[in-house]
DNA sequence: CATTATACATAAGAAAGTTATGTATATTTG
DNA sequence: CAAATATACATAACTTTCTTATGTATAATG
């Protein structure tokens, strides 16, 4: 698990990215894909993700769409286009802010060194 | 600039490394290097340093010596061995969790692609 | 001499989580 | 089949950590 400050702030580009690439999901479909990308080191809590979620429809940035698996509610969240156009640019974005952290922390960009 | 959700979490992160390779360093000194490293798009704030800077301090991270510049006093940190290691984890951790993130996001690992 | 840069410090407020709690249905297991 | 666990939503109190604003003071610059 990593610290809590750390995944702070990169929430809305996982989920947003993750709509991008699975057109609809819901939200404990969310939590637990995150778990399993992540070796279990990432948990996205639930008092963190709804209110996003919530706050990301009412900024027109996803759509719902409920869906009745027996008697229990999923609610399916898609993204709209401009919420599309906004997970384009946090993705960017973390990506810079990546390479400029490893740039400042002097890590090698990757692959040929430990 | 980048968001400032990003930037959160990773402060203490940046001070303990740059303390770590510059063995000692002042408030000031600290966000002009940072403001510098990475081209004006990482501005530590006054309100954020100072206090992270006491309380690394309070837990036995860093020592203090104060130096004089004419009138003028310059506070300089530097680590103890605990904020050494601190260090060495924070680095870990953020290059580790960087590593997650691009697996989440899809991110090719580097250089060879856009 | 007025402005900008250097250099510290702290306090009020905002943002975005964590932790705890609540409700309810579905599935698994002893 | 009862109890425990998993699925699935939601929200409220609290904490942490930053932003913004303010304050003090010296040094350099135009």
């Amino acid at each position: 698990m990593y610290s809590s400050e750390l995944i702070k702030g990169t929430l809305k580009t996982i989920v947003l990215n993750l709509l991008k690439e699975q057109g609809k999901m819901y939200g404990y479909e969310i939590t637990q894909r995150v778990k399993m990308l992540s070796s279990e080191k990432i948990q996205i809590t639930e008092g963190a993700l709804y209110p996003l979620l919530h706050a990301l429809e009412k900024q027109g940035e996803v759509t719902t769409q409920e869906e009745f698996i027996g008697k229990r509610v999923r609610k399916y969240y898609s993204l709209t286009e401009k919420g599309s156009i906004s997970a384009k640019e946090k993705v960017n974005e973390l990506s810079d802010f990546m390479m400029t952290m490893r740039f400042l922390l002097n890590l090698e960009t990757s692959a040929a060194n430990g």
